[in-house]
RNA sequence: GCCCGGGUGGCGGAACGGCAGACGCGAUCGGCUCAAACCCGAUUGUCCUUCGGACGUGUGGGUUCGAAUCCCACCCCGGGCACCA
């Protein structure tokens, strides 16, 4: 303890100042014993569900969260005092891998860490000061939550919506175990370094793919959504429209029932280019080829090497081997051989694709590396034209193409050098530098000869279709969702194994299927996997002995539908009827990362529940922000062999020289230097994470909340600066002091617009111009940046207005009533405190309707209009708003720094902007 | 590899085809102070020693009276790629 006699913050009655810890302490109380943010359903007034991502309970509440959420407060105060009933929920998602990696590290229960760290990051939200309505709060761990989520998985499986087949996982052949694909790195299991490989095992699938269409088409209808995130959702989704091909395979040795090689093809205009046939290692026709042929088999294991990740797919170096199988051109009856290749997936289509090394980049090169033909088929305009010419000469396309290819003489009577030229160029390049993957019109191609894309789409699709070699078919990129995982902490997939009757659904009245939540946890081995008791049923149809599935419900499947069970609390089943006035999700707020997957997932769940009758809409969400992430400098010293030790942005002071540069940084332990690493990711690997309630602690959480705010955008990411957490700590002191220096004024006239004289119209016009903007920024733009640095100079306005009178003071009364409304959203610790400093009774702010700007307070006498000579800026002009374009020309010309430029040229032109700028073209 | 973003002073950013750099940070100078902190005032894109001007939004090209903003090509950085959430 210090014996200071008195502290260098003791307060005076005259240096009162901003005591954050106090204010906040008072504030959030006042919130909870009036139960200011629980809501009910009130169909008097318009709705407005904001909704943030629910966050995952890793143990403490990082920066990230803090952006999230109050991105989404700041919505929901402005949306309920513009008069909407606002909804904003909080829970847990809280089934997930690092409740498992963090019970082996610590050995204790998954649920014991993820229990705890909901208590301990609750406290943190609760301190941030949110207007949440804690009561509907959950943990997608209950029983009481997932049971409907069992319940449904059930219902679709009864649809033939949810369906088991194999599919590919990674394999840690030393630990014996299934990886995530965030698991395994370059191609090793993180914890054994044992090469990983490819397994299939039975899982269960939702059939995603059935709403393909429906999802593409839906998101026409979501003009709320950013249109990255929707072209993301449509490439991803990814429909074509091609041509499904029959390959007749020629020896019966290898097909012994006559099926044919299905391929899939969004260029069937291409197929007379067609010269091999490429097939997965998984294929069925791969691995008949593999009996017998030790040399395909070994190559077809090694391709068993490696995770299953597309990525790393799609980086791996194109191999192939040929299967020694020989399939017939569908058109000209001509032997293929077929090869199995890495980068052709069983998963996608039908395993197999037909390879034009011409018009297809990969199988371009693939061709060049294994010795395979290469045919043209397609040309562009350029080299259809030079054909053309050719053909005037020698009658035929055909022979134009032998003629230019030097196949005959027939050209050399005629001067076409340059149309031989160009065909002889466009063939090189084709055998030499890459393939030609645009869309032209067709050569060498026989009877299709001359036709363009479409025309050969068409002619060879009727073609193919008259022969019964295949049928057009719309094909989705889209896979359907695989929601088994080999793991413990998740929800349990209610089916049950019966030898007699196979997978059946546990009975809606025997549900939920509750994970144990008392276990030993090694990570070896899932505790129910192990448990022969936990597994032990019996079969709910036929009553004989049966056993449980243990594997889990991929996490997703919470995050799914938890925006619907905030509407219902309670609710015995999954949502009740007070989802239809709460739903669709007005405003939903969350990181771009979850852009396609979890945003996919939450729109095919919201489809599913609509067509069980839970809810009425057809989207989940009407509005969608994606915030961007938070990022940090980080900062090293190198320890033992080089290897770089990182330090926390907190214990590190930067230097700078007289200009301000930074010319380095230094711990501040010991003054010594540290590297400097460069801004990444807020991470635990690189320390960088900076830790919101010690900054919470230091400088209050409006402090922090206005920052967060403040430094960038929502949808960029934000890089995190403690000099200026320290820069919004200092407004909001000069704020406090401005306004309860005005409040100790013995009275507060009011306003009287008439008498007003031009200093005081001026504040007054600067104030509600603020007003709009910052209105228009909260709830139009989501721009909380640009709406604080209005409000910021707003207040170096008012602080630089020394006028004392009556009329003065109720100027500087107005405005600073309404700035501590209008940084309600932002700082409502704050503003809940000097709304009453301002002499009103404590009161929920939200209630207190949003400032309107007054339309006769924003008119003006003059505007200042920008002149330009030749679009460079030679000087600005004074004009009264709406002055006729004659007399602004005019002041324009007239202006001694734009006629200066004029001096000696001829005005050609004169373009005015009303208001804006007047741009004289000269010369 | 594929899909989607981003690149503007010393730094974070502003500018919704019309005065590039609002606002904040940092820095410099000055004031207050015994002193430090707090606080207040001034300056702060680069170059030309100037009144004044030239240049300037990743690079190269284009559209336009006018481009940070629209189009094309390229470079660099970030997000996602189906088992991290």
């Amino acid at each position: 303890m210090s014996t200071e006699p008195a502290s260098p913050h003791a307060s005076t009655p005259e240096t009162a100042g901003y005591d954050p810890a106090a204010v906040e302490a008072a504030a959030q109380g006042y919130w909870r014993r009036t139960r200011a943010y629980e809501v009910v359903e009130d169909p008097s007034r318009p709705k407005f569900y904001c909704l943030s991502m629910l966050p995952y309970p890793s143990g403490a509440l990082h920066v990230g969260h803090v952006r999230n959420y109050t991105i989404g407060d700041v919505i929901s105060r402005f949306q309920r005092m513009t008069g909407k009933n606002v909804l904003q929920p909080m829970g847990w998602d809280a089934f997930g891998l690092p409740a498992e990696n963090a019970a082996i590290k610590h050995a204790t229960a998954p649920a014991k860490w993820t229990y705890a760290n909901i208590e301990h990051m609750r406290a943190q939200l609760q301190a941030m000061g949110y207007a949440i309505d804690w009561t509907r709060e959950f943990a997608t761990c209950s029983p009481d939550y997932y049971v409907h989520e069992q319940r449904m998985f059930v219902r679709l499986m009864k649809q033939g919506l949810a369906y088991r087949r194999n599919s590919v996982v990674n394999w840690d052949p030393v630990d014996q175990t299934v990886l995530a694909n965030e698991q395994v790195v370059d191609g090793r299991g993180w914890r054994t370094g044992a090469i990983v490989e490819k397994r299939e095992i039975p899982q269960w699938f939702l059939k995603i793919t059935d709403y393909a269409q429906e999802l593409l088409d839906g998101l026409d209808t979501l003009d709320g959504w950013p249109e990255p995130v929707k072209t993301m959702q449509r490439n991803w989704i990814g429909r074509s429209e091609g041509l499904e091909i029959g390959f007749a395979v020629a020896d019966a040795h290898f097909n012994p029932t006559g099926e044919r090689l299905t391929v899939f093809t969004t260029r069937p205009d291409t197929l007379m280019g067609a010269t091999f046939v490429s097939i997965a290692g998984e294929h069925p026709l791969a691995l008949r080829a593999a009996q017998g042929n030790p040399a395909l088999a070994a190559f077809i294991d090694e391709l068993r090497q490696g995770g299953v990740s597309e990525a790393e797919l799609e980086t791996q170096e194109k191999r192939g081997m040929d299967t020694g199988v020989r399939v017939l051109h569908p058109v000209t009856g001509d032997a293929m051989p077929v090869y199995v290749a890495n980068f052709v997936l069983m998963g996608y289509g039908t395993g197999a694709v037909m390879a034009v090394p011409g018009h297809d980049q990969r199988d371009w090169e693939f061709a060049q590396a294994y010795q395979l033909p290469i045919r043209m088929v397609v040309v562009p305009g350029e080299v259809r034209d030079a054909l053309a010419e050719l053909a005037r000469h020698v009658g035929s396309h055909e022979d134009a193409m032998a003629a230019a290819l030097g196949e005959s003489d027939a050209i050399d009577a005629y001067d076409a050098a340059a149309a031989v030229q160009v065909v002889r160029e466009y063939q090189r390049r084709i055998d030499e530098e890459a393939a030609y993957t645009g869309r032209g019109w067709l050569v060498n191609s026989g009877e299709f000869d001359g036709l363009d894309f479409d025309a050969a789409f068409d002619a060879i699709a009727r073609r193919v279709e008259s022969a019964g070699n295949g049928q057009r078919k719309v094909n989705f990129r889209l896979r359907d969702w695989g929601v088994s995982r080999q793991r413990y902490w998740g929800c349990p997939i209610p089916v049950v194994y019966c030898a007699k009757c196979g997978a059946v659904p546990v009975p809606e009245d025997q549900l939920p299927v509750v994970l144990p939540e008392d276990v030993e946890f090694s990570g070896v081995k899932s505790p129910i996997k192990a448990d022969p008791e936990w597994r032990r049923t019996t079969c709910p149809k036929c009553g004989g002995a049966a056993e449980r599935e243990t594997d889990t419900f991929d996490t997703f499947m919470e995050s799914s539908w938890y925006y619907a069970r905030y509407t219902s609390p309670g609710a015995s089943t999954q949502v009740d009827k007070r989802a239809d006035y709460w739903l669709p999700v007005d405003q939903y707020i969350g990181g771009i990362e979850h852009a396609i997957l979890h945003l996919l997932y939450f729109r095919f769940y919201h489809k599913l529940m609509r067509d069980e009758g839970l809810v009425k809409s057809d989207e989940p969400a009407t509005r969608l922000l994606t915030q961007g992430m938070v990022v940090a400098e980080t900062y090293y010293r190198e320890g033992e062999g080089g290897r770089r030790e990182w330090i926390n942005p907190a214990d590190v002071e930067m230097r700078r020289d007289a200009h301000g540069h930074v010319t380095g940084a230094v711990l501040k332990a010991d003054g010594l230097p540290v590297g400097i690493g460069g801004i990444e990711k807020m991470s635990k690997s690189k320390n960088n994470g900076v830790d919101p309630q010690a900054m919470v602690a230091r400088y209050g959480a409006d402090t922090v909340r206005l920052f967060s705010m403040f430094a960038a955008p929502p949808e960029q990411s934000l890089e995190w600066s403690e000099a200026g957490v320290e820069g919004m700590a200092r407004f909001l002191r000069r704020f406090w002091r401005e306004v309860t220096a005005h409040a100790a004024q013995p009275d507060h006239p009011v306003v009287d617009p008439a008498s007003l004289d031009a200093a005081q119209k001026t504040l007054r016009r600067q104030l509600h111009e603020t007003i709009q903007k910052v209105g228009d920024d909260y709830g139009r733009r989501h721009s909380f940046n640009t709406a604080i640095a209005a409000l910021m100079e707003l207040l170096n306005h008012v602080s630089r207005f020394g006028d004392m009178s009556g009329q003065g003071r109720a100027v500087r009364h107005e405005a600073l009533e309404a700035m501590v409304l209008l940084l309600n959203p932002v700082t409502p610790h704050v503003s809940h405190a000097l709304w009453q400093v301002l002499g009103h009774p404590e009161t929920v702010l939200e209630d207190v309707p949003f400032p309107r700007a007054d339309p006769a307070a924003l008119a003006r006498d003059s505007v200042t209009i920008a002149v330009q000579v030749n679009g460079k800026l030679r000087g600005t002009i004074e004009a009264a708003p709406g002055a006729p374009r004659e007399a602004v020309e005019a002041a324009a010309l007239a202006e001694p720094g734009v006629a200066r430029f004029l001096e000696g040229q001829a005005v050609r032109k004169v373009i005015v902007v009303p208001g804006k700028i007047v741009n004289i073209v000269a010369g």
